[in-house]
DNA sequence: TGCCAGGAGTTAG
DNA sequence: CTAACTCATGGC
């Protein structure tokens, strides 16, 4: 479960609701691909929190079970967040002539694109920054405890929400490095005092792709691979494409000549082959060559340097 | 010990 | 535009 404040698991005598959808989905499969960090296992299924939302989630075949920890939650709310709405076989026909892509599809069908908290989403991704999984979970987490609100739920355990702008202002540049940021601590520390103002992700939601692009990356610590992450994974804008070490790897081994390196002229290629919704291409892919499912040449990605 | 982890900023050419 | 370096830290 995530942020927990005990180990208690779900009560097994409460209620869980009926969520049903069409189409592929796989709860488990999308919660694991990376793209989400506020999750974790309890039970029969998940504990996840998501702004001011913490609620326990079980999948068995066509239908979700659920029951609101912080609250109620709203099922309309849970159909956007996990996008049930999206029509995967549709999206996925466009590439129906693409063997790599189309045999991913095939494999991991039921993945989805999540629709998250934009702050929570940009938090995470600039603690996502040359770090990994585990260790991006662990930050959050800390965050959550330290500047969070807890959220108390009778008998079940305590779970820490992430801070929000507001809060996380009484954390000093110091206190964040204390957190296990590491250089992170200044990205996020730099960005606090622009939220509301410099960046308002409330207006930023109605916005076109380019220029969203151009207002995130203005941020300090906010490439292009972040900003696409913050556009993909919480503003539901399909066309972006975040291109890391394994999707570089990916488009070098299957797609684009290797010596076209740089993101810069990547992440555009790639846009245009894909097209509008070329997010979820990007996420298969990505799941496809972490798994091992798709075969990847090394030493493609050379194009950002680790460390001297 | 050395290398990697869903990068980005800065500087030099 | 590209290339090389730096930024911290945990884990194996």
């Amino acid at each position: 479960m995530f942020f927990p404040e005990s180990t208690a698991t779900h009560d097994s005598t409460g209620n869980l609701y009926p969520l049903r959808f069409s189409g592929a989905f796989s709860l488990e499969l999308t919660l694991e691909s990376g793209q989400f960090f506020q999750w974790g296992r309890s039970g029969d299924g998940f504990v996840v929190q998501s702004g001011p939302n913490v609620f326990y989630i079980e999948q068995r075949n066509h239908t979700l079970w659920y029951r609101g920890i912080s609250g109620v939650i709203d099922p309309q709310w849970l159909r956007r967040f996990f996008r049930l709405d999206d029509n995967l076989a549709e999206i996925f026909r466009e590439w129906a002539y693409e063997g790599v892509l189309q045999r991913t599809y095939e494999r991991f069908a039921g993945l989805r694109i999540l629709r998250q908290d934009p702050w929570e989403c940009t938090l995470a991704f600039l603690c996502s920054m040359a770090s990994n999984i585990p260790r991006i979970t662990g930050n959050l987490q800390t965050l959550a405890r330290r500047y969070g609100t807890t959220v108390a739920s009778g008998g079940t355990g305590r779970y820490a929400l992430l801070p929000g702008p507001d809060q996380l202002r009484a954390a000093s540049l110091e206190d964040l490095y204390d957190a296990g940021l590491g250089f992170r601590a200044r990205y996020i520390h730099g960005l606090v005092p622009k939220m509301g103002g410099e960046i308002d992700f409330i207006s930023l939601a109605e916005l076109p792709y380019e220029e969203t692009g151009r207002l995130l990356t203005s941020v300090h610590g906010i490439g292009a691979k972040v900003a696409d992450c913050i556009q993909l994974f919480a503003l539901g804008n399909l066309e972006a494409f975040p291109i890391d070490t394994w999707i570089r790897k990916v488009l070098h081994t299957h797609y684009f000549s290797p010596e076209i390196r740089s993101t810069k002229r990547l992440a555009p290629m790639a846009r245009d082959y894909f097209g509008s919704r070329a997010g979820y291409a990007q996420q298969y892919l990505f799941h496809g060559s972490r798994s091992g499912f798709i075969a990847v040449k090394e030493g493609t990605s050379s194009g950002v340097p680790g460390r001297g």
